[in-house]
Parts: structure tokens; sequence; C-alpha cells
DNA sequence: ATGTAAATGAAAACGATTATTGTTTTTGAA
DNA sequence: TTCAAAAACAATAATCGTTTTCATTTACAT
């Protein structure tokens, strides 16, 4: 969070412009794709730290799969996830199935207002993060996969 | 959807026993260093393809990312995003602030519940998939990104 | 027992991202 | 102004998780 010294550069400047024409949140080849019309000599790690540090410096919004891997459950039920960010573990949220079926007829109603929109809705994910109670409870216990 | 013709050999006998001796979401590779200790021969391939299988079959569930690639916003307001399945795209969903502003508060209650078990929740993510409006209006239009 | 489809293991290929290298700008103090 | 330090650049290689390929083995209905 400190002052930032970012230099707002050609290029970047360029990424900005193409970014917001694009709409949509695009993804980062999309973004280069297009940026590469008007630089043709661009390099996609400029690209890359570009986005990144526009992000950082807060002109706009990253958007990133709290957890890129594929995991797996033996739990079939309905049930929502917590991703510890201490541990890089994920849990159960720690939620009775009456306060899940809650949370549902909500998401329920707000999906039912989105295809009065236009769209069909298949689906929906809900997830938390933080800190799960093994770690927010005793001191952390160095987690071995905690990234961000 | 058909009946299946899914073969429970030993290797997939052993990966399921794993996995829920893991309990809590393990990834791909931490299935396979607990089987590999029971079949040392076995190759990360072999779990990948069988937790894809077992899933498919519902034995099991798979949680993945609905997109794992990075995605930059110019809007920095706060709003939920809806994945379609058809075109790739991410679009807003389409509501007003106001229903936004109504689901948050019904998760941030939920969130108070996750705290008062022992957690700290510091955000959560809510994301719808389907089709778009404009997938599910006219035909589809060959959308380049829809892998699933 | 035999034939066929499915499953396996090893290795290579893959796509998205990050790190490294050497070079070019830019900045701002002397 | 000029010049060293910092920041950004382009190109490339490296990494990570995952998928594919292919030759071999296994399961199982006939």
């Amino acid at each position: 969070m400190e002052k930032s010294q970012m230099r707002l550069t050609y290029q970047r400047k360029i990424i900005l412009e193409e970014l917001k024409n694009l709409g949509n949140h695009p993804t980062v080849d999309e973004v280069y794709l297009a940026v590469k019309k008007r630089l043709p000599r661009i390099s996609m790690s400029t690209v890359y730290r570009s986005l990144e540090v526009l992000s950082k410096n807060g002109f706009i919004k990253k958007l990133e799969p709290i957890d890129t891997q594929k995991r797996f459950d033996d739990n079939v039920g309905v049930h929502y996830h917590f991703y510890c960010l201490n541990c890089g573990k994920i849990k159960d949220a720690p939620l009775h199935e009456s306060e899940s079926k809650e949370i549902e007829e909500a998401i329920k109603s707000i999906e039912k207002v989105i295809e009065k929109r236009g769209y069909k809705v298949n689906g929906y994910t809900l997830e938390f993060w933080g800190k799960c109670d093994h770690c927010e409870g005793g001191e952390s216990y160095g987690g071995e996969k905690s990234k961000k």
C-alpha cells in the first residue's frame, strides 16, 4: 500500500485503453492480441507485468481464481467451501444444513432475476476465504501452500 | 449420462480409499502421493484419469475453478460475474445495485455465522454460470473458448 | 481360451504464468 | 547537462499443473 512510483508509460497507457475497449473481463492473451495491433513489438511479459502493476495501483481489478488446482471431494451433498489463505486447505464452511439451504434459497431467487433478463443460469459457485479455525485459533503452523 | 462400463480396478479402489482417508478436498498431487505409498508404480496420469472417471460416475465430486485464467476488469465497483459456457465470456451478472446489495447482506450474515465458529472470513466469491443473454437469445455463435 | 474394449505407465506435449537475461528509457540529484 | 540508479522493456527459458500419446497390460463377455 505504499505511495507508488509507478510510471504510466506509453505501453501501459495503450494496455489500459485496450482493456477498456475490450470490456467484459478479457484474459491476458486477449489484451495482448489487441495491444499487439498497435504495438507490434510488445512482449507478453510486458502485458502480464503491466496488468499486474495497474491492478496493484487501483487502475483495474484483477480476477483470479482462489485456487487453480483441481481438487476432489468424497462428500457429494450440497455444501460450501472455505479456502484458508494460511494453510492452503479447503475445508467445508462450518454451516448447518438449514443455513446452507437458506443461502441457496436467496441465491435461487437471484438466479430467477438473472434469467428474467435473458440469461440461462445453470449453477453458481460460492466460496469463502480467510483463515480456518485451526489457523485462526492457535498460532500459524506454516502452511505449505499459501502463496498470496 | 450413459450406463457406464467403468471398471472399478484395483488402482481405482485404492485411489478412492485414499481420497476418503485424506479428507478435506485434496489436490491430485496429494492423492498421488498417498496412493504411491501403496502402489509405488502408479503414474500421475492414472491418478488424474481415475479421479476424473470416478467423478463422472458420481463416486466423488470434482471441484474445479470455472475458469483458470487471470482476467482483468476496468470496473472497480462491487458486482458479480457470469461465466458463459457457450462463448467463454465473463460478463457482469445483470443485477441492479440494490439486488447486489441484497445478496451481499445475506452473505455477510452468513459470514458472521462462520466467524462465530472460529474462522476469520476475509471475503467470498460468488459467480454464476450458464448461457449469457447473447448465446441464449439467438442461436449459438460458436464461442471459441467453451471447453467443458 | 480368445478377442475386444478399457485401463495402465512412461514420456512428451501443452497452455498459462513467472523468472531471468541483457538492453533501453526514464528520473532526478550533482 | 550529465550521469548514475531505478524502472521498464523484449526476448527467452523455466516452471507448474494438466492432458495427450502410445505401446503394453488387464478385465471380462463371448
